[in-house]
DNA sequence: AAATCTTATTTGTATATACAACTATTATTT
DNA sequence: AAATAATAGTTGTATATACAAATAAGATTT
């Protein structure tokens, strides 16, 4: 690869995998913030309407962050009225609204314009070989 | 893929870019800690150590962030006397200082240790290839 | 020359995320 | 049964990053 001055960090995964992120989403946040959420209350918001009763610990895995940051997503989301949180002991149970349910399609539709915005850019075989690499890589490095 | 409860969004580029943005930097920011530095500031620094009198536009495009970001980061390299900045009219020229200097064979050291550490991970023609993808990637969606 | 457009940078503010420390509960060992 | 260890979750705090607005300087048009 041709490493001028525009581009020395080419060669280097952390700054292409960083600026990776950023940018899809940046795109995720443009498709999802049309129905009014950021990409990562939609992910958890999809994820609690798909495991109903689902715990912290879970989502934390699933979603692959760290578990302080599950408990403020899912605290705010709780604050819209989009989840709701049960505690029994030391576990906590979270479960959709109403309002949650409702909005799972719309949810959908929007990662479903997110992903074919990426496939559009990137072209499908390559996007799916992409992602596929690159979950690997995140599996290995964790 | 077999996306069991435990990795639904295996086929999500959106978050599996994340999560290896965010454990990629998590190793780089151990390696570059061991000199007192997180990873951003590594690299702002070794972009100035290799381009005398750069302006924050042309970091900006290096290093895929965002201009005020590259303001924040030199900033905090200038307060700790790792940078010097000059500006003529309304450009902003950056330099290093002495102390920066001297850093930087142990900045391009760590570098290699991070480099090492996850090609041991992944393999290094894999992590080439990876790195190369994720890069071309981060282009055709900026 | 004045007015407008463009470019470079910085500042105010907001967000996502993490780590470390803490609380509370359950499990295991002695 | 008491003591200890492990697990689940939350809170305090810190950081990286971005966007939008502001500032300032140059370039271009009229």
């Amino acid at each position: 690869m041709n490493c001028t001055k525009e581009n020395s960090f080419c060669n280097c995964l952390i700054y292409a995998s960083n600026a990776l992120a950023r940018n899809i989403t940046k795109m995720a946040d443009e498709e999802f913030g049309k129905i009014g959420l950021a990409s990562s209350y939609a992910f958890l918001l999809m994820t609690v309407n798909k495991y109903n009763g689902i715990q912290p610990s879970e989502i934390s895995q699933i979603m692959m962050l760290a578990p302080s940051t599950v408990t403020r997503l899912i605290a705010k989301m709780v604050g819209q009225n989009f989840l709701e949180r049960m505690t029994e002991g030391k576990n906590t149970f979270v479960y959709p609204t109403e309002k949650s349910k409702e909005m799972d399609i719309e949810i959908k539709l929007a990662w479903k314009r997110v992903y074919d915005r990426y496939a559009e850019n990137l072209g499908i075989s390559e996007s799916g070989h992409l992602a596929d690499m690159v979950y690997k890589a995140a599996i290995k490095l964790s």
